[in-house]
Parts: structure tokens; sequence; C-alpha cells
DNA sequence: CCGACCCTCAACCGAAGGTTGAGACTTCTG
DNA sequence: CAGAAGTCTCAACCTTCGGTTGAGGGTCGG
């Protein structure tokens, strides 16, 4: 079941692995590389005389571990049952996997930030600051004196917004992610709306428990399809 | 600049802060919140005899400190950098902070799956499946022996696919956030037509770059538009 | 006044993630 | 064909992280 090839695909000692990852990830060593398979995460072939043969898959995979770890401070431990999950597929009747509790996905850090702070925080002008409030893609919390105040997700915003213009794209470009926003939201709002009616505490819960979930696997969907689309742009040439 | 407040505000010493955590996080324990001020990850007030005065806001900061190390697995130096960073906004122009390497947006771990692996990894019936392809959510990676292989952001689309079956939604719904992602994708790859005309690997290292940049941003972006909202839908009733 | 609670500070701890070095074999290079 | 460079294993060691434990002592509420 292995892809066919015409020529044996190209294999590597050790040495060349680390010259190869030497570029993106500077710390690596061998030791750290021999320690990957002591701790299971790798298994490289070995040749007649023991020494380690990496193929390119292997090189790959462990490319992806020295990301993740960088990347997202994943644990050792955690990178592992990813890829092992992967792999093989887990077995049997999968569960579908839910993610962390409604809390986690609803928490919010409880810090509130002035207009002028947010501009501080996230590189906005005032003039982007007020145009992104305008197209509805920031919106602050009117306090009763009448003055301003954002939360920390507008702080997430605020930052990326700022990302995306100076890397050319315009206010009128956000609005557009934000109306997929929107229609994100009814999408899932839809789906939570039953329980939404009869206001009692307990549906409440469990709307959030669906909400959290729904948001999430809908981003993670999303994001895998444009970076699936993304990549092909790049590698047609 | 405090928020006007008639009341004041309910406070509680640390035990009474174990008490409140107690429920979500079971083994939260006095040390580690005083652990937790020790790192500078949280000031909490004090009493004229040196106790310990905890208002809502330390207690919501405990808790997403506590969600952050639960759900990401975050080490306390980020999760402190990330508050800090929040609090009294990084000083001075702000230059857009940027993701991880281009690298590492576009990382893949190399695996690819038959469609029975994929079906078993995902949980995904044999007909979700198909609709999902039909619906061009999912686009299998044709080999010359005319067979179908999945890759790894495949995976990721069809176990979100799946956890969003499962909870009502249908295919059909998931074809809208496919559009979604095609439009975004739209967006994205006009800002990187220009470099990728002339095909230079410079060029399109660069558009890479901005790819991976802008691709990130968006979804955040996108990802904390929907959360705002959907936190309004629960918190009105 | 007593029992429950809280304080500090220093010592200690286990797990994670590697590093180091000794001793021995294998593979390129001139 | 020698020797330098690369690789192997295995055990000991190391640092950082994220706390825990305990001694010694002050504080609060009934």
């Amino acid at each position: 079941m292995t892809r066919p090839h015409l020529r044996a695909a190209r294999t590597r000692s050790i040495g060349e692995v680390i010259n190869l990852l030497k570029p993106e990830f500077p710390e690596i060593t061998v030791s750290k590389i021999r320690f990957l398979e002591s701790r299971g995460l790798i298994e490289p072939q070995r040749s007649a005389s023991g020494y380690r043969i990496f193929t390119e898959d292997d090189v790959r995979r462990i490319e992806y571990i020295l990301r993740e770890q960088r990347d997202h401070y994943l644990p050792l431990k955690v990178i592992k049952s990813k890829l092992v999950a992967w792999e093989h597929g887990e077995e049997s009747p999968v569960p579908p996997e839910s993610g962390p509790p409604p809390e986690a996905y609803f928490a919010s850090s409880g810090v509130s930030l002035t207009p002028r702070e947010l501009m501080r925080s996230s590189g906005l002008s005032a003039e982007q600051l007020d145009a992104l409030v305008d197209q509805g893609v920031l919106e602050p919390f009117e306090l009763p004196d009448g003055s301003a105040v954002f939360r920390d997700d507008d702080l997430v915003i605020a930052k990326a917004a700022h990302r995306l213009l100076t890397r050319g794209l315009e206010v009128r470009h956000l609005r557009t992610i934000r109306l997929a926003a929107d229609r994100q939201t009814d999408l899932l709002g839809q789906l939570a709306a039953p329980l939404l009616r009869h206001r009692n505490p307990d549906n409440r819960r469990k709307a959030a428990e669906i909400l959290a979930d729904c948001a999430e696997a809908a981003t993670q969907l999303e994001e895998a399809l444009v970076r699936g689309r993304l990549r092909r742009l790049l590698e047609r040439q």
C-alpha cells in the first residue's frame, strides 16, 4: 500500500537531517533527534549496521513536531497523541471529539480598554479605529457615563485588523469578513435557538456548550479549508 | 478611570476564591494561587494585616490563567506575557505582530489517508464522506493508480465536519462554510496575486509569508467576531 | 480565648526535556 | 589502509517548570 515510486526515495543519515533542519531550527541537535525517538515520536528505519535512516516523510514529521513545540508550546506527549491519532485512525466508533468546556471558549480575561488604550495596544490609528467601529467590525461597550470601552475580544480583533490593514487590505475587506462572521453566527444561533427560547438556566448552559463546541469546530473547518486552498494556490507554481 | 459602581464590589479571601474555583478546577490549591502571585501573574490587593483580597476581576483573571493552562497547555510565562500585553498595551509604535513563519502555517505532517482510514479517524459515515466530497468540502488527491488519498488538513476538516453533523447541522450548512472559505481565499489570493504572477522563488516565498500571516489574522478576526456575537446572544438572557 | 484562616520563607519535589561523556563500531577520505 | 569523522548505546547528569511542604507566627470571628 505504499505509494508507487520509480526512483528510490532519498534517505538521509542523522547528521544530514540536522543540516537540513538547521536553518529553520538552529537549536536542533543529534541528541534531540535521538531523544524524540526514545519518546516514540519518530521511528526511523535502521541500516544493517544500526545507523538511523530517515526518509523524507520522517523529516517532515520531525519538522512538524518541532513546529508544534515552537509555535504552540505543545508538550511532546500531546504532539505524540496527535500524531498517533492521525496515523492509523483511532479505533472503533469515534465519539466526535468535543473541545474544551464552554467556559473556556467564552472565557474573558476581564480587561477593559479605553479607545486610547486599544489604539496603543493594537497599533491602529484613530481613523482606522473609527472606520472599524463604523463598519461594525469593532463594537465598543457604552458605559453609563457615555464613554466607550472595549473588551479583550476587541483587542484580538483590533490587532488582527491592524495586521491585515498593514498588509494592504482595506476596511471594506474587513467588512466582508465581518459579514461572514455574521452569517456564521446566524447559522450557529439557529442551532441553539430552540434551547434559548424557554429560558431556564439548564437549557442556557446547554446552549452555551453547543455554541462553543460548534463555533470551534466551524472555525477549524473554515481554517483548514482556507489553508488547503492557499496551499494549492502556492503549489501550482 | 475605574468603572463607576454604586455598591462596593464584592471581594474575597484566598480561601473563598478556592471554593469558587473548585467546581471548574478541582486541583486548585491555596499554594498554587500564591505561586501565581509570586510569578507575577496576579496582583491581589492586601488588607491592613497583609491578607490577600481578591476582586471579581482578580478571580476572572485566575480563571483565565487556569483555562489557558488546561486547554492550551500554555506555559505560565506565555500566559503572563499575553496578560501583560493586554493590560496597558505594549508601549510605543506597535509593529503589527506577525505570526510564526509561513512554514509553520503551511506545515503538513506528511501523512496520507485512504478514504477508509479517514472514516475511521473522523467518525464520518461513508455517505457523509461522499456528500462532503460532493459539496467540495473535502477534496481528495487523485493518485496515478486512480485511488483517492486525503491529507492531514482533510482530517481536520473531516473531524470538524463530524462534530458539526452530530450536533445537528447538515451537509448543506457545511457547504455554506465552504463558500465562506472560498471567498476568504479569493480575498487573500488577490493580495498575493501580483507576487505570484512573475514566478521567481523569492516572490513566491514572500507570497507564502503574506498569505500565511493574513490567513491567520483573518481567522483570528473572524473567530473573535463570532465569539463576541455569540457571547452577546447568550447574555441577553 | 480558641480554632480556623492567613502570612512568609526556605527547602524540597517530580516531571519534562534534553545534554554529556565513555566506550565501541562504521564509513568516508586521502 | 590509516585515521578522522560520523554514528551507536547507555547511564548519569542537568535545568526549568510548576508547584508542595512545613516551620514559625500573626489574624479573625464567635
